[in-house]
DNA sequence: TTGACATCGTTGCATCTGCTACGTTTAATC
DNA sequence: GATTAAACGTAGCAGATGCAACGATGTCAA
């Protein structure tokens, strides 16, 4: 018989999904996120695009869509829409920017402020809590990561 | 003035998304997943949930739904409507298994093998100049992942 | 045997997502 | 100054996703 196998076609070539990185990366992701979430979700109500510009409200006062769409790996209509949904929730204030009106500021309100003063010590200790489990292979993934991101190129913004 | 900034509130803890764990790991998988699907998705018109299933089916027989959901990491109704999707496509096959009937048995089609026999080099090629272009951190980021999925319990199936 | 329970896979529903086209505002060109 | 082009943010639409409930089948124990 030789080259073929019982069914009687031609063997595929091997190929490990568990050795593939885009896959691996992708279970990491989500295996981290639903970690994650277990925390914050549950107890905040709040999504990861909406954390994602969140925080980057946290610390930056008045900022444009424009602005996190680039820092936080979003596209601008991700931001558009958790903007929209935390405004809703009265976390963040939109106002139309007067020196240039088509922009729209995002600021945290006070009440945004209160959450972010709790959420953002729980991250931290999240990521500290996993820095310690992982030991050395912590900074062999970051020094991975950072090789990884700086090779590939983000898709431009579209639109 | 001191513990106050100028917008009158306390400030909050500083917070760097750029070294949270779970925000890298999101950016670098969407980022992979992008360049990849530049490849495949627009070749070859199948989704990621699909890719899974088809790389499994590409070195297992005859499979049931349950099988890939625990070893691809995707959820049984993930796996089910891709399967869904690629019997329409006619890339798959399913068919209910006589000795337990519960359980539905997948396997390629002719076709798919066909297109499994195309892609699969592709995707090894895909990793190989990946690997290649990292260099050192490859075996870095590799042994990173390792011990981050090791660490991390997966959430339990659920229905 | 029969009745309770577990497993498998699918589906309805609400929501989220990605894409594109759009209205508005500003900048550039003539 | 008027016309074009660009930048910004939003919204409509189709499709994907997550969740929970369901029907069908199989297992186990009384």
């Amino acid at each position: 018989m030789g080259a073929m196998t019982d069914h009687g076609f031609p063997p595929l070539p091997e190929f490990d999904l568990a050795h593939f990185t885009p896959y691996r990366l992708a279970v990491a992701a989500k295996r981290t996120s639903e970690e994650l979430a277990r925390h914050y979700r549950a107890r905040f109500g709040i999504s990861i695009p909406e954390w994602r510009v969140l925080v980057h409200l946290a610390h930056s006062g008045n900022v444009s869509v424009r602005d996190i769409e680039a820092r936080v790996a979003m596209e601008k209509y991700e931001v558009s829409r958790a903007a929209k949904r935390l405004e809703d929730s009265g976390l963040i204030e939109k106002r139309v920017n007067q020196a240039d009106r088509r922009l729209v500021d995002l600021a945290l309100t006070p009440k945004g402020r209160l959450m972010m003063a709790e959420l953002l010590p729980m991250a931290r200790a999240h990521q500290d809590a996993l820095e310690a489990r992982m030991g050395e292979a912590f900074a062999q993934l970051e020094a991975g990561l950072a090789k990884l991101l700086e090779d590939i190129e983000p898709i431009p913004p579209k639109g």
